[in-house]
RNA sequence: GGAUGGGUUCCCGAGUGGCCAAAGGGAGCAGACUGUAAAUCUGCCGUCACAGACUUCGAUGGUUCGAAUCCAUCCCCAUCCA
């Protein structure tokens, strides 16, 4: 269970072409994840979400655990069935959020102490007891408990909170007592290159069945961003999944691929689709301009999803402009069909050996520096 | 015919002598969004030769240094009474 088989090694870049047994069915890689924070891609059906190609989503455990609770979910016979998917999910360990959403009380090498966003009300996450949430949700992979810092930090905070990282990722390994679930570790490290070298090599050492790279994609530019990941991904186990949190848009996601990495998964994908970006070929495409008011082609050309064949870009400006729920829906399908699709294409490319050409066009189309 | 309340920038709607090109919504136009507190947020939204000027608050005339705001007449609208 969880193994990861490398099939194709892209040989210009770094691409890679895999199957990662769980569970609940195979996933091809390079994969696109959707997310459902609080067990929902919102405003899809998971059939919708199913027939758009994905492969696994995301799910997040401090939303989780702060409603309905992980109990609940657990008495529901587990988040597969309590939501009705019966992919693989992985969960969050919710390190992001307890330290995005700001109000956090006080961090330790314990844990962190955070005030609820919804009620005000104290809660204590330590490494174990992310692990154990998790393992009353029951995703097929699950995430070491981490500290995300904020870009910019200064190298000081950085490293102690890299160590800690470290430290909660041991604390996670031995929390661990479900079989059935893969436990990630996470890469810290924030700009720093030898930070981010330290860290993937003691991530690495601690033989997860995956390694995450996380506190990328926080604000810092794009170039700095493939810089850590060509220092870590080559340092990451070649015959284990390598997933890189949080990522991305189209470009990111071909660039973070010749980096190496696996695994993404992104909300904005869904979150722009709710405010009327369409991912296209040939870039992004405000469908809410008054540009496409009569225009009756598709979102994209070449997009096969359901929306794409069904309905024009003046129908959804129409739904989006008007408020009605469908446009929403809409635009979710094609994005994430569009990314989804992506992946399928460039596995593709990378199994046929024209990874390179593939990217290189493909960014070019879009309207992407290249 | 009489009484009362009204007519404000695309719409709704504040404003009742200067700080008013005129609050606030909506609509419209554009932008942002990367381990989702987001069906959200931001900007623009009378015109122009735009750090200034010009036109505007039903119409016309008047009072005043100054009017969307006060006065007169007129034109509409709503409700009520005959």
């Amino acid at each position: 269970m969880f193994e990861f088989e490398l099939i194709k090694e892209c040989e210009e870049t770094g691409a890679r072409a895999g199957v990662f047994h769980t569970p609940h069915g195979d996933i091809q890689t390079p994969v696109y994840m959707p997310v459902g924070t609080r067990a929902s891609v919102k405003a899809l059906t998971p059939e919708q979400v199913e027939e758009t190609g994905a492969q696994i989503i995301l799910s997040n455990t401090y939303h989780l655990y702060l409603r309905p609770g992980e109990e609940l979910v657990r008495q529901a016979g587990g988040l597969h069935k309590f939501m009705h998917w019966n992919k693989p999910i992985l969960t969050d360990s919710g390190g992001f959020q307890v330290f995005s959403l700001g109000d956090l009380n006080s961090l330790s090498k314990e844990g962190a102490r955070f005030k609820s966003h919804i009620d005000g009300s104290y809660h204590m996450f330590t490494p174990k007891k992310a692990v154990e949430i998790q393992e009353a949700l029951g995703a097929d992979v699950i995430m070491a408990f981490d500290e995300c810092v904020p870009y910019p930090s200064d190298y000081e905070y950085t490293k102690e909170s890299m160590h800690t990282t470290h430290e909660w990722a041991e604390q996670c390994l031995a929390a661990k007592t479900r079989d059935d679930q893969a436990l990630f570790g996470i890469v810290q490290g924030g700009m720093y290159a030898d930070l981010r070298e330290e860290s993937a090599r003691t991530i690495n050492a601690m033989g997860f069945p995956g390694n995450a790279i996380g506190g990328l994609s926080v604000g810092e530019e794009k170039s700095l961003m493939y810089e850590m990941l060509e220092i870590i991904t080559p340092l990451l186990d070649r015959h284990k999944p390598r997933y890189l949190m949080g990522v991305g848009s189209p470009d990111c996601l071909l660039e973070g691929m010749a980096r190496g990495v696996d695994m993404f998964d992104c909300v904005l994908q869904t979150r722009t689709a709710r405010m009327g970006t369409a991912l296209t070929g040939r870039g992004k495409l405000n469908v809410r301009n008054a540009k496409y008011a009569a225009d009756f082609s598709p979102l994209d050309e070449e997009c096969d999803c359901y929306a794409c064949r069904h309905f024009s870009r003046a129908y959804i400006r129409h739904l989006m402009n008007v408020g009605e729920i469908l446009g929403a829906t809409l635009l979710s399908i094609h994005n994430i069909r569009f990314s989804v699709s992506l992946m399928e294409r460039a596995r593709e490319a990378i199994l046929g050996g024209y990874f390179p050409e593939f990217k290189k066009e493909s960014m070019l189309k879009m309207g992407y520096a290249y």
